[in-house]
DNA sequence: ACTGGCTGTTACCGGTCTGTAACATTGCGC
DNA sequence: GCGCAATGTTACAGACCGGTAACAGCCAGT
């Protein structure tokens, strides 16, 4: 009851590495890479600096260990989206489109990868080549989702839906939740049927890709 | 030759609470906010840290002085807007999205509003309320325009055009220019194609709002 | 020429940061 | 029970940071 308490995770079940890992996310995210250190990572992972230390070689090293965590974690989003909806392409797009908005409501921190994009300004920190190679895997894997769905300008819909939810998930930042990402499925929604018909003077449509009300 | 060169602006027409200012704005944004030490900041402009502090009473407060004068600039955008199509709010949403798109395709460093919300991310920092209201003001002025140039879902559309914009300046720095965000005006487009006539299913669009290719 | 305000210079304080060294301790596999 | 690897503890180095004090010079307005 004096040290394993609610609040920092004790040893537990995970072993230091992890710990660290998960602590070093959960502290970057609420006060920014450049503002926690690492003593106070460890600390909080009910570890010490050494131990932390013995693990990654310098806190470059740990920045990237978390994005790496962050990267393998989202890759149950996707798995998710597949078997929910097997062999639905249109189905997963707007299932997608209702993962992006509990991203983009349900919390105020945006994106690890991408804050992390902002604040490594740098631009040969080696952090940028896993933050760049993430925010391009998603975005190619939702353009196949659109063009498995056989919608129209498929890849212009991924970047109109990506960068939907990238704008949704800084602006939460700035203006908050209640502010324009809180019609971020209504827009998204807008997004698919405009771009699902192959121009807009033709409204020939195809009919699988005029499910939106 | 040997202090005054093209490098650091020493001490030039400006006086020196100009020149830091506009020296901490070029560091803050290559560096970042933390990454970049007042010392510096001061030796860049020509001056010295003493007579920094003298102007600006910590760093928080040069930081706030810097975004007060972002905004400051920023207000010029919308002057230009007007006078260039003056009584045309439509024609002044598409030259919106014009200029949304230098500010997204000619600039890898993003939005300086967006990236301080993210850098500075304790919730009670003095700056946070220069960037709200900043950010809201944009919207809204956004809102005002389609909804003078008699857009059916004026807001609806404004939140649409601002999400990408925020998106665009934001995936600039993890996946380059030449991503999604190459397409901005393209999207932009038809944002507003979509979001100009009544409802998808009634083709009964005004006249005027059918200005789009 | 004088004066008063703005600016430059130097030195310093206390704190925090990343990263390391040396040594003590624990705990698991055998 | 032993040994060995992983972990904990303490102390420290070196650098940097934000911020201040005391004093020296410069320059415009009168």
């Amino acid at each position: 009851m004096k040290t394993d308490d609610a609040g920092p995770l004790r040893s537990g079940p995970l072993r230091p590495r992890e710990r660290i890992i998960k602590t070093a996310r959960e502290l970057f995210r609420r006060h920014g890479m450049r503002g926690v250190g690492v003593d106070a990572i460890a600390e909080q992972a009910g570890t010490n600096k050494m131990t932390l230390y013995r693990h990654f070689g310098s806190k470059d090293d740990l920045i990237i260990a978390c994005l790496r965590d962050v990267a393998a974690e989202n890759e149950q989003i996707w798995t998710d989206l597949e078997t929910a909806n097997p062999g639905d392409p249109l189905a997963q797009v707007h299932a997608w489109l209702r993962v992006g908005a509990e991203c983009a409501v349900g919390d105020d921190r945006g994106c690890d990868m991408a804050n992390a994009a902002i604040e490594l300004a740098e631009h040969d920190h080696p952090a940028r080549h896993v933050i760049e190679e993430f925010k391009k895997a998603h975005r190619n894997r939702l353009a196949q989702l659109c063009r498995d769905a056989g919608i129209a300008k498929a890849d212009l819909l991924a970047d109109s839906l990506w960068l939907l939810l990238e704008g949704a998930r800084v602006s939460n930042q700035s203006v908050g939740a209640a502010g324009p990402s809180a019609h971020f499925i209504a827009i998204g929604e807008a997004m698919i049927a405009a771009f699902a018909q192959e121009t807009p003077a033709k409204p020939k449509a195809r009919a699988r890709a005029a499910v939106v009300a």
